[in-house]
DNA sequence: GTATTTATGATAAATTTTTAACTGACGGTA
DNA sequence: TACCGTCAGTTAAAAATTTATCATAAATAC
């Protein structure tokens, strides 16, 4: 596959062409043209022939884009049949919605194991992976390949867990906690899931449409004032 | 408040920004140049006095910006002053860790109640909040002015809410299924946390990453097979 | 089998976003 | 109180991203 600098933007909208192709599939729909996949995603035709030109030539002139065939694509672009393997830290409210609902291996990910400092919680399965004590984190890390660790502690403990995770050979984290990771000068991947940040912005949008409301009422109130 | 139009990339930064001043103030800093914030970003003084300037003149030449004060302008900017309220929609494993570890509060917001079709957990409370019956719902939206609803339902229901929700007035969803809501042309807001898209990011930069590695490790090969 | 339509991939243009440069106000200091 | 250095806000330049256009290949219709 074609590799070159692909801008952030671009891997933003990879995941949601895949989402949607699972969609049209489902749909039974077979082909799908640019014009039309953008009509469904908002997006210009240009910019989705654009996106996919990054990583090869995965359409047909005069034919469009076949749907399975394309989904297989979008689903090495990102990695999906890598085998990529994973471990929880924290199995509270968030630890435990993640390894109850969220199918990791839908998404080619395994979730080899889950840590946690509560004994009650520590010997225990959830979901089918075992839970097992903070305490063996060092010596688990040594003994399997791990490439992403997905932090859902508590946010007091975020730090320190995270030091640990980097000495002993974590390079990718998956962060819940509210907590900035991302180091400048670190190659550390962090991802973070920031709930507060993305709901700031649903209320920045909010409060922008409120006030584009207010002003309209008010001209129209102006409006009616200087008509009678 | 200037508002002028602000691009979306821009507003994405402001929470951070957020984040990040409380740190600092928590930290005891009470001044911050927009280089050191920067810094402590990853962006250029530039970026950050341009993203500013969208809003007002929040700083001081020679001096740099008030850290409170900046504060209390960026919180005003994003919204949290203005009481919006919110009701969360399935009392799952997700909706539970929202309810139990998401200060809603803490973001300026009132979450007013909760619904669920668990008979079970109808009638209950959690951290504070009351559980109804999805059979009130339309009369509690009836009686109350909600700006945003969580949505945090199974997948299977997530469209067939949606569609009560925005039929009784609501205009926002905060969107928490693998569902995508957002319809081209509507005017209901939707700010999705897609988990998978989140994961699927860093799926494609650890390929990327261990893709580069090869690539070296091949090159350094290749030199040392040269020199003898 | 040929003509016509469809729709990609490449290229070019337009737009947006980011970065750099500049001016001048303010604070610190002697 | 006058000087110097700092640093915001603004303007201009550069870079990146998105959109439009075009040439052409494949599919479909006749």
């Amino acid at each position: 596959m074609k590799r070159v600098k692909v801008s952030n933007n671009v891997i933003r909208r990879i995941p949601r062409y895949l989402r949607k192709l699972d969609e049209l599939a489902e749909a039974g729909v077979t082909r799908i043209s640019s014009f039309d996949l953008g009509q469904q995603l908002g997006l210009t035709p240009s910019q989705i022939r654009q996106d996919f030109s990054c990583f090869g030539e995965f359409g047909q002139q005069g034919y469009g884009y076949n749907v399975a065939a394309l989904r297989e694509q979008v689903a090495s672009i990102l990695g999906m049949d890598r085998g990529f393997t994973a471990i929880l830290i924290g199995v509270g409210n968030i630890g435990r919605a993640l390894m109850d609902n969220f199918c990791f291996s839908e998404w080619g990910f395994h979730l080899l194991s889950a840590f946690e400092v509560n004994p009650d919680l520590i010997g225990t399965e959830l979901s089918g992976v075992s839970i097992r004590s903070m305490d063996e984190l060092e010596s688990f890390l040594a003994e399997h390949k791990v490439d992403v660790a997905v932090l859902s502690v508590p946010k007091e403990a975020a730090l320190r867990v995270t030091e640990r995770l980097t000495k002993n050979g974590i390079r990718a984290i998956w962060n819940f906690t509210n907590v900035e990771l991302t180091d400048p000068n670190s190659s550390i991947l962090v991802e973070n899931v920031h709930f507060s940040d993305s709901l700031l912005s649903l209320s920045y949008f909010i409060s922008e449409r409120k006030d584009e409301e207010a002003a309209r009422a008010a001209r129209a109130e102006r409006l009616a004032g200087a008509d009678k």
